[in-house]
DNA sequence: AACCAGGAATGTA
DNA sequence: TACATTCATGGT
């Protein structure tokens, strides 16, 4: 996996996909929100259980403060797990509350190394959660690893699958400029392209990024699946 | 009707 | 450090 390919992976994305724009002008504590609850779910359901929380007035730090587990747990529901993620919401906010004076602003008012290790220490955040947060929350340059990720990488034949998130985090961010749109747009195209591509429809001749692929690889792993 | 989705915590060895 | 288990709704 060099710097170039990966690099190069990242023009291809654009070149097929286009901007993605996630999580655009958003609030900052609505994004951490629904990044804590789309994990292992998809963001439709995260997405329905955000306007549910609206919908019930603990769309904020305070209100899922002071409501109790059971109340913001049954507005969550739809997006899953949704017992222990109302503890995590529950323990962010005290988090927020205690740390930060309840300001996300003053969470953000560190270096973005500083803050992912203050992330880390939360309960319910874990390294992709705290990566999604620096980049599409704080807009501090880090990158998420995920699933998607993995395949794709896999797929190319650049991994073997078991490298730590740490490494991939790692090689993705010294091949690549400290841009932080750069870096949110890298991974949202790799979720797209997987959308496309690789879960539901693993169709190699037609995708976009083929071209970068190591000769036959793609073909072989499509093979070597069924 | 299994299978999986933009993971993380916890327990065991 | 490495691996297994648990959490749970909603769409194919």
């Amino acid at each position: 996996m060099s710097e170039n390919r990966i690099r190069d992976l990242f023009d291809h994305l654009y070149l097929a996909f286009g901007p993605q724009d996630w999580w655009p002008a958003s609030d900052p504590f609505e994004v951490i929100v629904g990044a804590i609850l789309t994990q292992r779910t998809t963001w439709q359901n995260a997405e329905q259980a955000i306007r549910r929380l609206r919908e019930s007035g603990l769309l904020s730090a305070k209100a899922i403060g002071d409501a109790s587990v059971e109340r913001v747990a049954e507005a969550i529901r739809p997006a899953g797990f949704y017992i222990s993620k109302a503890g995590k919401l529950k323990a962010f906010a005290a988090f927020l509350d205690e740390r930060h004076d309840g300001e996300v602003g003053r969470l953000f008012a560190r270096s973005a190394d500083e803050l992912r290790e203050e992330l880390l220490t939360v309960f319910g955040i874990g390294e992709e959660t705290a990566d999604a947060i620096l980049v599409y929350a704080a807009g501090k340059p880090s990158f998420v690893i995920d699933a998607y990720t993995r395949r794709l990488l896999s797929r190319l034949g650049w991994i073997a699958g078991k490298e730590p998130y740490r490494d991939l985090r790692g090689e993705f961010l010294d091949a690549l400029p400290s841009d932080v749109g750069l870096l949110g747009e890298y991974h949202a195209l790799i979720v797209r392209h997987g959308k496309a591509h690789c879960r539901s429809n693993p169709d190699c001749d037609r995708c976009p990024v083929r071209s970068i692929c190591a000769a036959g690889v793609l073909r072989g792993q499509r093979e070597a699946e069924r």
